[in-house]
DNA sequence: ATGAATGCCTA
DNA sequence: GTAGGCATTCATT
């Protein structure tokens, strides 16, 4: 066992050289250096002496009996910095977390504290290190007994040490520093005595009795510094001697206790310690729960009464039975009666891909899923894996979690997390839109799109071809070979080998994408034939390939997965493959899109896309005047904004003038700015300025929504859509100029882009339900943001064209009408607009 | 293996 | 100017 010693740490001082020494702050710019450095020795220092018993103690005002004393006391320090102010409260929350105690007393210093600690230690004969780098501190060294531990160096200064340094005794350390004085401190001592001065004296005369004692003895020089000082030297005595306060505190009670680890994993986390929140050992797991395989016929019976919690891994069951903190483990063909009884309410972690997703089962009775909840009540997480919930919600850390315990800590989510919703108005949105709603997704994904592989193959023969054809003729062109998929390698072969002027910089060298090699081409053929071949590889290795892939192993369905947790503004996205994404314009778009067909014989693809879904919410949600108008009277919104913009009526506008003005319809959604809008016209700054002022002043409702809009989200760091789902925009108090404009963009376009997905959303369920109801056989497939398409049996057609476009049209009522286009082929790729 | 960078497809 | 997914290269664990 190691020997007893009572660490004695000087916070104050501590924490003021890990300020300035470390610049850390967090991503909201909340200053941490200080807790990070203190941290950091604590830690070097527990892990290299393993101490027993331990003391931080820190200074609590600058007001003290030596500024009583002595005004000019460490008057010349500058004031304690906020950024290091702010830290304190934060780092004695870490000492406590750390099972450590802090001491202060009010009227003395840090350094009156150790040493009053240090003095009790003593009388007991305890050995005593004191953790600063305060020279004051060598007038408490003993040998063997106590000692310094210099941080700065990482070691320890014993008493050889200071014998070493100084030549005298430790405790004349007082009358030496009285005599020197201390800079740092502003402690004058005796003008004219400097260290050596005062080492001379100590070492020949001991203390400061003798020195004055002895006076006779001196040079005259000397002497007359020292009356001349006296006072001076007396007084700096009395600053510099360490005082006892009275702490009545017991060496005894300063052993370290046991750390809370889970509170220092939230310290660390809060402050963004990703660092050390990796280092610090995470709790295991350790949960009375009561793991039982299989259900009896009795305990089947009482799941209609309450709520019950299931999670699947591979092929078992977990039911969490809160009442007995019991976890049954069972078969799930065994529990096809639970999954299908819409009695028994559900709660689980991700439905669509865990329950849903199980074949020959139809769930029902969903009620809530923990990984909705937590999307909706912030959808800028990024993660929402069980482990994060745990810790955002249940402030419980833990690095891996078995199965059988998911249901309980689902359960405890689901204690909380109905309530946020409730108090944040998303509740609503939650149980009549985005639950529902995983049902619908889960059909979606688990019956997939048809594809005619067959087409497909051919197509990419041809293009396989395209591609060949195109490669060598550009290694013609360049008269060598090289990686035309390496943007890096083509930049060498363009602009080094050909001596092409480049136009635009990427981070990294001389861009060579789209924009740029569309205006090269013009001169040089060569950029032509790239572009061609970049658009046949796009086709081939994104979109041709893949969906054969994934088609071949499912007999020739593509199963998309349609993820309800990840856009910020509560659109869905498409993944493996992205079928919201399959080029729509382009030479090839609509053979590509052929190979989408029916999954019924002579069935027909059906699609309802909205017209200028987002130009209407637009008009909803700023209640413009001339917009509402335009869309009551059924313009055409962009030659009206035209007609508007140039000053003629809607028949006087051409086509050019027509694209200008959908481009600025546009970038209105998009929160434009004038250089953005200037880059897309290819005009200067100026001139699109001119566009977006002549805009907002024919249509000053928008302008004045756009303010509201700026407004609101500075005071709340959040937007709404008409359904109340928020979007967080915490860059809106940024200091970064750069992210305020993004993060204001960002709030223009999210109450627009997501009201879009809430009504999306409503028309899906509707109609699913619809389809349902009607016992129709017609199934909705893929969902493109502001179009739906659906797999269609021919007799079926008439009756779910009514269908969709109705409560397409209805889902939520605007002030303005909602138009919904219908389209119909024998695949996607052949489609004719009807009635 | 992983992540940044570049580029391109959609609404 | 908004919101996504994904292929590829290339430098780095």
């Amino acid at each position: 066992m190691s020997k007893k010693i009572l660490y004695l740490v000087d916070g104050t001082s501590l924490c003021y050289r890990s300020f300035f020494a470390i610049k850390l702050s967090t991503s909201t710019g909340f200053s941490t250096g200080a807790i990070y450095g203190f941290y950091q020795t604590l830690k070097k220092l527990i892990s290299q002496y393993n101490p027993i018993y331990m003391a931080v103690c820190f200074d609590v005002s600058r007001k003290t009996f030596r500024q009583e004393k002595f005004k000019e006391y460490k008057i010349q320090r500058p004031p304690l910095p906020e950024g290091l102010k702010a830290q304190f409260p934060i780092v004695k929350q870490l000492i406590k977390a750390l099972g450590i105690k802090t001491i202060e007393r009010k009227g003395f210093e840090a350094d009156d504290v150790i040493a009053s600690l240090c003095r009790g230690a003593r009388q007991d004969d305890l050995s005593v290190v004191i953790v600063s780098s305060d020279k004051d501190f060598c007038q408490l060294i003993e040998m063997d007994k106590v000692s310094i531990y210099n941080y700065n160096k990482d070691k320890m200064y014993l008493k050889a040490d200071f014998l070493k340094d100084y030549g005298f005794q430790p405790h004349s350390m007082v009358d030496y520093l009285s005599l020197a004085g201390d800079s740092a401190d502003n402690i004058p001592g005796a003008k004219g005595i400097g260290k050596v001065g005062a080492t001379k004296l100590i070492k020949e005369f001991g203390n400061l009795e003798n020195i004055f004692n002895n006076l006779d003895k001196m040079p005259q020089k000397l002497r007359n510094i020292l009356v001349e000082n006296e006072k001076m030297v007396l007084l700096s005595r009395e600053l510099v001697k360490l005082s006892f306060p009275d702490l009545a505190i017991n060496w005894q009670d300063l052993d370290i206790k046991e750390s809370d680890s889970k509170k220092v994993y939230e310290i660390f986390k809060n402050l963004e310690f990703r660092k050390l929140l990796k280092e610090i050992a995470a709790p295991s797991l350790n949960l009375d729960l009561d793991v039982k395989a299989g259900l009896s016929k009795s305990h089947l019976q009482e799941l209609t009464k309450e709520p019950v919690v299931l999670f699947i891994e591979t092929d078992k069951v977990f039911i969490f039975d809160k009442s007995k903190t019991t976890v049954y483990k069972v078969e799930v063909n065994d529990l096809k009666g639970i999954l299908e009884d819409p009695r028994i309410k559900k709660i689980s972690y991700g439905f669509k891909n865990q329950l849903l997703s199980l074949e020959g089962i139809d769930m029902k009775g969903l009620l809530f899923d923990v990984k909705i909840a937590a999307y909706l009540l912030d959808s800028s997480l990024g993660d929402y894996s069980l482990s994060v919930l745990i810790s955002n919600y249940l402030a419980e850390h833990f690095t891996d979690i078995p199965a059988y315990a998911y249901p309980y800590f689902i359960y405890q989510l689901y204690r909380l997390l109905p309530l946020k919703l409730k108090e944040q108005g998303l509740d609503r949105l939650f149980f009549d839109v985005e639950m529902p709603l995983t049902a619908v997704l889960s059909g979606m994904q688990s019956r997939g799109v048809k594809v005619d592989v067959k087409i497909l193959r051919a197509l990419l023969s041809e293009v396989d071809t395209k591609i060949e054809k195109t490669r060598k003729n550009i290694f013609k062109i360049c008269e060598c070979e090289f990686n035309l998929n390496s943007p890096k390698q083509l930049r060498g072969i363009l602009f080094d080998k050909l001596k092409i002027k480049p136009l635009k910089k990427t981070k990294t060298g001389y861009s060579t994408n789209e924009e740029v090699l569309d205006k090269l081409s013009l001169n040089y053929p060569v950029a032509g034939f790239i572009l061609e071949y970049r658009q046949l590889n796009k086709l081939k290795t994104t979109y041709i390939k893949p969906l054969i892939e994934d088609a071949d192993k499912n007999k020739g369905r593509l199963h998309t997965q349609f993820n309800q947790t990840v856009t910020q503004t509560g659109r869905l996205s498409s993944s493996s493959p992205n079928l919201q994404s399959i080029p729509a314009k382009g030479e090839f778009s609509s053979r590509l899109r052929e190979a989408f067909i029916s999954s019924f014989k002579d069935g027909y693809i059906l699609s309802g896309d909205y017209s200028q879904i987002e130009l209407r919410i637009l008009a909803h949600l700023s209640r413009d005047k001339n917009l509402i108008d335009a869309f009551k009277q059924d313009l055409d919104i962009h030659s009206h904004t035209a007609s508007l913009l140039f000053g003629k009526t809607m028949p006087e506008i051409d086509s050019s003038q027509r694209g200008v003005a959908k481009r600025v319809n546009f970038g209105i959604i998009y929160g434009m700015s004038s250089y953005g809008l200037s880059k897309e016209l290819k005009i200067s700054p100026l001139e699109a300025q001119n566009f977006i002022d002549d805009y907002f002043e024919r249509y000053p409702g928008v302008k004045s929504y756009m303010d509201n809009i700026c407004i609101q989200v500075e005071e709340t760091t959040f937007v709404k859509t008409i359904l109340g789902r928020r979007r967080f925009l915490k860059d809106i108090n940024s200091s970064d100029v750069q992210l305020i404009e993004f993060a204001r963009r960002q709030a223009i376009n999210a109450p627009i882009q997501g009201s879009c997905a809430d009504l999306v959303k409503i028309a899906m369920i509707r109609i699913s339900a619809g389809l349902r109801n009607e016992n129709l056989k017609a199934k909705l497939t893929i969902q493109i943001h502001d179009e739906l398409i659906f797999d269609v049996p021919e007799n079926e057609l008439e009756q779910v064209k009514v269908l969709a476009k109705k409560h397409m049209e209805e889902a939520i009522e605007l002030i303005v009408p909602i138009k919904v286009k219908l389209k119909v082929g024998k695949n996607w790729g052949q489609m004719e607009e009807v009635k």
